[in-house]
RNA sequence: GGCCCGUUCGUCUAGUGGUUAGGACGCCAGGUUUUCAUCCUGGUAACAGGAGUUCGAUUCUCCUACGGGCUACCA
């Protein structure tokens, strides 16, 4: 690569990150940092009405921490700022001006209804609705009247006829367009501000962006683009039209099928690097590879343009699960039990008894159990309380033990528990103990265990005997069964 | 309707002019823990269709079908 690598991400700022957003900014990250470039944060603010307030620097926050550590933005600065389109809208009079020098755009002033009614009658005579191109041969002087009357008006590009535009794409090579089924889309609206088509390439060329990287919905004004650096004189960046993300359906991914948001994954507790592993390989794989799990650097190292992937990638939440659960398994202690608590502190039973050393106990087996942080709750609880006693899972009939039984069992389990020191309440010496007067008994394994961990949890489904045994130690154990015995 | 893009197991994907077309998730079965979860083993499952090039095409070319995106003074 002979020059410098800049790329950028240009979201607008109407609201929350969406995960393709994520994948669109992590890949610019990705081949900017492997290429020793840049990344650029810009702001497209040019639509007033979709404007949301706080969005920009919910954005930089969400971006911030998902390590995707941009080096030029509205709030990192740089030598080619400002990096918010609503401050560069002199910019974008001067060089629209200079297009209606050079005969590439011209004033349009169509009113609203005007072309509602020409495109109703483009629908029904099943043309293609476009712009008739009213206004490019307006007579000079109408042209100068009306503006001298100040008649609200907007700028077209002056889309070339009878032409092949044609240009590279980085992952789909060589496209054309014929330039006539290209509309005279609006350069610069009536209120001053400029449409996208015309800030992105403004924008991009003096940021001196050289690889634009976005998703594949623009691949239609890909070519109207094309023109205008024509138009200008400029050199074209590379394109990069990233395949879309995709609903199970396979129409672009929206809400109303699943989350979108990457602080609704946040907050539900996936971790930001089972985040970036998942989206990195959502139209992206290493060649010659089955390697899964990828860290960022290892990304940043590998990642290349070459190996992104033609079609669209179905968002698979069960997949995105296993990985943010292999991500949750590998955890050290401390920084499981930090990430955990801001959702242990919404249970009930982490209020009443808000017990760590308990809980650091139960880390193993959470582990196994997690497939989000926030489903800690749901998977320790019955360490931490009994919820319920109902007897009616005693006479089970798989087990064939019925309620007198079930009370024996906890009796004999009392017997040896009791008789077993504090210090031997660990996985192994439990099993040993309790197995050893199974088989005294002359008893199925099942005939005791099953009713000692129902007494110690009244739940259906829990830890086994010898994890809540351990768990809990001697003290806690003896008296839920004790409890359990009354209770039945 | 027009324009553009795409198509390997259900999903994410690896791969080659001659392969038993590989992996992962999911699913199913078995094993461990007589629950659940974890873990281990095994299994299921794909080159959209047609024509051409070729000794041979999943791989190269064309066509068709299907899917998707775009078609605003939104981005």
């Amino acid at each position: 690569m002979d020059k410098q690598v800049r790329t950028r991400f240009a979201p607008s700022p109407t609201g929350f990150l969406h995960v393709g957003g994520l994948r669109t900014a992590l890949y610019a990250y990705l081949f900017a940092r492997h290429h020793n470039g840049k990344m650029i944060l810009r702001i497209e603010d040019t639509d007033q009405e979709r404007l949301v307030e706080g969005a920009t620097t919910h954005l930089q926050e969400v971006l911030s921490t998902m390590n995707i550590d941009y080096d030029e933005g509205p709030d990192k600065g740089g030598e080619y700022g400002p990096y918010i389109q609503s401050e560069r809208l002199e910019i974008y009079q001067k060089y629209a001006k200079e297009l209606i020098e050079k005969d590439e755009a011209y004033y349009c002033f169509c009113t609203k209804d005007r072309l509602d009614e020409m495109r109703e009658s483009q629908k029904k005579r099943k043309v293609a609705p476009m712009y008739d191109k009213h206004c490019r041969t307006l007579p000079k002087e109408d042209c100068e009247k009306a503006l001298a009357a100040s008649t609200p008006h907007v700028i077209r590009q002056a889309i070339p006829t009878d032409k092949t535009i044609s240009f590279k794409d980085a992952v789909r090579g060589h496209v054309e367009f014929d330039s006539n089924t290209l509309d005279d889309h609006v350069l610069m609206k009536a209120d001053g501000f400029p449409t996208y088509h015309l800030a992105v390439v403004v924008d991009d060329h003096l940021m001196e962006i050289s690889h634009i990287i976005r998703g594949e919905e623009w691949l239609p004004s890909a070519p109207k683009h094309a023109a205008l650096y024509e138009s200008f004189g400029w050199d074209i960046p590379e394109f990069v039209h990233l395949p879309l993300l995709l609903n199970p359906d396979r129409t672009k991914l929206s809400k109303r099928q699943g989350d979108v948001n990457v602080e609704d994954y946040l907050a539900k507790g996936y971790l930001k690097d089972a985040i970036i592993n998942f989206i990195a390989l959502l139209g992206w794989h290493e060649e010659k590879s089955d390697q899964e799990i990828y860290s960022l650097q290892e990304l940043i190292q590998k990642f290349s343009l070459d190996r992104v992937q033609k079609a669209g990638a179905v968002f698979d939440l069960q997949k995105f699960e296993w990985i943010n659960c292999h991500y949750i398994k590998q955890l050290p202690d401390e920084e499981l039990i930090e990430k955990i608590l801001p959702h242990l502190e919404k249970e009930d039973f982490w209020q009443k008894n808000p017990d760590k050393t308990l809980l650091k106990n139960t880390l193993t087996d959470l582990r196994a159990r997690l497939k989000t942080l926030s489903d800690v709750g749901e998977a320790i609880k019955s360490y931490f309380q009994v919820t319920s006693h109902d007897t009616s899972i005693y006479p089970h009939e798989k087990m064939k033990i019925d309620l007198p039984l079930a009370k024996k069992a906890i009796e004999e389990g009392l017997k040896v528990l009791e008789e077993l020191p504090e210090e031997d309440f660990t996985e192994e010496k439990t099993k040993e103990a309790l197995i050893a007067h199974v088989q005294k008994l002359e008893w199925k394994n099942g005939h005791l265990l099953w009713p000692l961990r129902v007494a110690m949890t009244g739940e259906k489904y829990s830890p086994g005997v010898f994890e809540l045994l351990t768990v809990l130690g001697k003290e806690e154990s003896l008296k839920r069964l004790k409890q359990a015995l009354e209770l039945f």
